[in-house]
DNA sequence: AATGATAGTTAGTCTAGGCTAACAGTTCCG
DNA sequence: CGGAACTGTTAGCCTAGACTAACTATCATT
């Protein structure tokens, strides 16, 4: 149902995707600027998504998704934001670093390894203890190279 | 120093690099079958790779990494091998996927992500509370899709 | 030393995916 | 309505990186 699609590919429709969601209408223009690419690379790929069924698009005219189309992209989206989330908030990485890294490793990533990372994310962040110490713990460690000494007795509990 | 390679690049040095530390010499011959590519794919390869200073290589004649080319390798291997490590250990993906999957996602980590998630690997796998109980807690997790009660409560200790 | 097997190379082709230059539609305004 | 000005397309080129077919070196064995 969900065919492999290059990386390429898969930031095109990404692009479209989300182009469609803050405006009216998607043109070439707008993909371009988007992506960093020139308008006859849009045209060219939007030819080749055009005749795999993956975006509907008349010369001249503006873009759309197909069902199909749709579907991969929103796949790609949630890869980019699993990432986005683990590098960012898991990780503490600064936002930009984070964005460039999830952007990249989006095209790459298994869907098992996708919904174990979800999950982990998921799990981490909603820890019983409270996010704030677990982070702070893990803040602590990759700054001074060690535990801190007091955040582990805390955490370890006085009978330890 | 070390400059930017593409994905094909970094993962013929990465082949040439495991080759030589099993083999008393690096061919060719080896170099395709451990990739899965044909042969004049790695001679074309080599040829870049040569006139780049990564491979020292003559006609018909072994095949060895620069110091730069070495460099290079060892880093796609750093990659690797701690993506792999958190993809199996810690989110306990099995093996094969993992692997897989750290083939793939080795060429777009960034050194920021890379060195922030060898912390993060190493923070978790050496958790005071013991890695069994922590391992058991997210794999009850993501197999039931919630906490363990009974973890939780041992976690929190008593008095929470 | 000759020869067949194996290893490696060359030449030529293909695809994906960029680019520029030049052309063609569209739109909007006087 | 008739051009600017912008938008989009076509044609043609380039690079990376794979492939096959055919050629050449090297080695091992008699």
């Amino acid at each position: 149902m969900i065919s492999e699609q290059t990386a390429s590919r898969e930031d095109y429709l990404e692009a479209i995707a989300k182009l469609s969601e803050e405006e009216t209408s998607v043109r070439v223009t707008q993909i371009s600027k988007m992506m960093g690419v020139k308008k006859p690379s849009v045209t060219a790929a939007l030819h080749k998504l055009s005749e795999d069924g993956l975006v509907k698009h008349r010369r001249y005219g503006l873009v759309e998704l197909t069902r199909e189309g749709r579907m991969i992209a929103e796949e790609v989206m949630r890869r980019h934001e699993v990432l986005f989330r683990f590098l960012s908030e898991v990780l503490d990485i600064d936002p930009e670093t984070a964005q460039e890294d999830a952007c990249r490793m989006e095209h790459s990533l298994s869907p098992t390894s996708l919904e174990r990372l979800a999950k982990f994310v998921e799990f981490v962040m909603t820890c019983p203890k409270g996010e704030p110490v677990w982070h702070k713990g893990f803040k602590y460690y990759f700054e001074h190279g060690e535990r801190d000494q007091e955040l582990v007795t805390k955490c370890l509990g006085p009978d330890s």
